[in-house]
Order: C-alpha cells, then sequence, then structure tokens
DNA sequence: ACAAAAAAGTTGCAAAAGCAACAGAATATA
DNA sequence: TATATTCTGTTGCTTTTGCAACTTTTTTGT
C-alpha cells in the first residue's frame, strides 16, 4: 500500500532541516517519531516557533504557511526524528486498485488533519493574548488541560519558549518572576505548576 | 444521504450566535453561504476574533478552541447565514449503508479540513509577527496574495479588524496613519494598496 | 431629511514590552 | 577535569502599545 501512496520514510538527525516551504511540492509528511518544529526565521533575525510537532503531526506546502519576502519557513528536528513522506495526489484520488485500506488512509488522514487543526486553534488562541502574562498563563491551561494536572513540564528551553510566545525572552523571564512573586505559579527548572 | 449523516440545514439573521464552545456537541457545522466569526469574550471586556469563517468553513468543538476560565467563544455571524450541521461519528465511521457517496463525503470533507488548516496557518503566522506594523503588513501581504492584485479590500470595520489582530485600535489606527505618511500603503475606507 | 447611533480618527499620558549588555549557572566538549 | 559554549536570569533605558477621553465622520432608521 505505501508503494500505491509513493510513501517513503526518511530518518533525520536532531538540529536538521526535514521540510523548507520555499519550493512548493506535492507531498505531505507525517512525523513518526521524534519532536519537530515549524520555524520561520526573518531576514531581520527574529526566529518564531510557529508551530510544534508530536507523533503523528502532518505538515506541508498544502496545508500551511506561506512565508513571505522577508522571510523563510522550514520544519527543523529538534531530536532525531523519522518522517514519512506521502504523494498528495495519489492519496486523495481513489487509486487504480480500489484498495480497501485506502480508503482506511483517507480516514485516518482525517483524524490526523482534525488533529493539526485543533492544535493551531490552541496555537491561535494563546497568540491572540494581548500581553505577556496572558499568553504564558493561557499556555499553561492548555497544558494544564492536557495532562489533567496543575504540575507539568515545559517543552521547551526559555529561548525557544519566548520564540514560541513572539514575545521577548528576557521581558517573558521579568514576568514569570513576576508570577511567582505574587503567587501565581512555582517554577523550578522546567517544571510549572499553577497554583 | 443527509439524512443518513442526521444532518440539517438551519438559518441564522446577521449577529445571531451559532454554536457556542461551551457545551460540547458531537456535532460539526459547515457554513453555506453568509460570513461568520469565531470570537471569544474575556471576562475583562476584551474582545477577539479567533477565525473569520466564509462559506464551505468547518467548526466545531472536535476542531477548535477550548474556552478558559475566564472566557467564552462563539460562533457568531455577521450576516445572515446558513449552516449544515453533521452529527460527528455518523460521519467519520462507514455507514449502515455503505453508500459510495458516503466516501466522497468523507473526501470531501478532507478538503474542507485541509482549506481550515491552511486558514488557521495563516492566522498563526499574522499572530506571530511581533509589531502592530507587522502584523499589518503580514495580513496584507495575505489579503494581496489571495487577490493576486496588490489592491484588495479589508473584510473588517476597524474595530474587528484591531480585534482580528489582537491589538489596541487607536494604536492600530496610529500605525496605520505612520505607514500611509511613509508612503508604504495606500488606503480610503476600506480599500488598501501596498506601493 | 434629520436625529441618533456607530464607527473612524486624534492625542497625551501611563504601562508594558523590547533591547542590549551583562554575570552567573548549567551543559557539552576536548 | 578544564574549557568552551549555551542557557538563564538581571537591569537600565528606549520604544511601542494600551488606555481613556474626545471630536469628526459615516451609517442607519424613521
Amino acid at each position: 500500500m505505501l508503494a500505491c501512496m509513493k510513501a517513503q520514510k526518511r530518518s533525520f538527525y536532531a538540529g536538521e532541516e526535514i521540510y523548507s516551504f520555499d519550493t512548493p511540492r506535492k507531498i505531505v509528511g507525517i512525523l513518526l517519531n521524534g519532536q519537530a518544529a515549524v520555524i520561520r526565521y526573518e531576514y531581520n533575525g527574529t526566529r518564531s516557533i510557529l508551530e510544534n510537532l508530536s507523533p503523528k503531526s502532518i505538515f506541508g506546502e498544502h496545508l500551511s504557511f506561506v512565508p513571505s519576502d522577508d522571510s523563510c519557513i522550514a520544519v527543523v528536528c529538534q531530536t532525531d526524528c523519522q518522517v514519512l513522506f506521502i504523494d498528495y495526489q495519489s492519496m486523495t484520488r481513489t487509486c487504480q486498485n480500489a484498495c480497501a485500506c485506502h480508503t482506511q488512509l483517507i480516514r485516518n488522514l482525517l483524524q490526523l488533519l482534525s488533529d493539526k487543526t485543533r492544535s493551531l486553534s490552541e496555537r491561535v488562541e494563546v497568540l491572540s493574548q494581548r500581553s505577556i502574562r496572558e499568553k504564558l498563563m493561557c499556555y499553561f491551561m492548555q497544558l494544564a488541560a492536557g495532562k489533567n494536572s496543575s504540575t507539568f513540564e515545559l517543552p521547551f528551553t526559555m529561548i525557544d519558549f519566548a520564540d514560541f510566545l513572539s514575545v521577548n525572552r528576557s521581558a517573558m523571564i521579568r514576568e514569570l518572576g513576576k508570577m511567582k512573586k505574587e503567587g501565581l505559579i512555582q517554577i523550578s527548572k522546567r517544571t510549572v505548576t499553577l497554583l
């Protein structure tokens, strides 16, 4: 079946670029294992983490970002990764063999896409908060809801976390300090507790 | 077929609330015609437009936002609208009749979802810009790319536009004024030209 | 056509966030 | 284990953004 979809599996080392959005290709990628991120590099030096990818995350030209003239966007892996690349055309069309599994694949794909939609919506929710504190709290609440616990781990270094929230790193750390002092949160290393 | 999916068509008047995210329901809605928006009302008075919905846009609990303790999120129509509501379960599962059109429906759904993913990604791109000016320019470039023209219409009042970019209205208008003065854009009423 | 309401645009001032240049801590590397 | 590198956390200063109060313009409804 994978042959029928022109699928191919590839491995990448931490730090490698998996996919760049500058050259339109008719494929989608599915992260099989590892952690990756969609990152935008602005030519003025600003870096933003547009999306965090975990296993089963799906990405590709069709589903995603269009870099502007003064930026480039790429999927970069944070850890060693395996990725399945699938031809977009042969995926959505009925295959010649009319194989049953093809139908199932489309169902699975629907699930992956709807998960992606959900995670992008969460992303919009965080980024549409007005202040750094509100962004932090909104994201913390998402993590807490995901773990069903008021204690959770940040999946970022502070540098990446700031780029993820699209705010200045030192301003973010300053705000975290205030929130700690005001008794809103507890934080040591990457472990956060909402109080 | 629509019966088999427990689908029902409903009409709404401009300003009416189509869907609220506080009571989880197992349905998705597809906007058939009109304009609507996903809006978050924070209890401190802040209003944000999380998403703009046009005909064929799809929305629902499964695909979307989770309101926090101090906010509520709803789909509100801007103009008169018709919406098709579909039962999520019966949509994704194979139906008893194994009707051919059911398979086609899933394909169509895949298309709608992938469009939604794309528009949410664009949204993330805008909101992850650091300054008001960058947000404006990023959004303008999206509109220009969509119309294939450097002149385009804003689909908002200035009030809604600011809520869409998640910035203060007067600060936004101030910035638009500066950009006009610096010769970056031309703007009269809702017509914008990139220079 | 007129009044009322909504939206657009201005401005001064206050608050928040960005920036840059550090010092100290933690990690990685030889 | 020493050394380099990256990350974390601080701070003073600057710039941007938010806020509130207001005037002007546009739209709507009768």
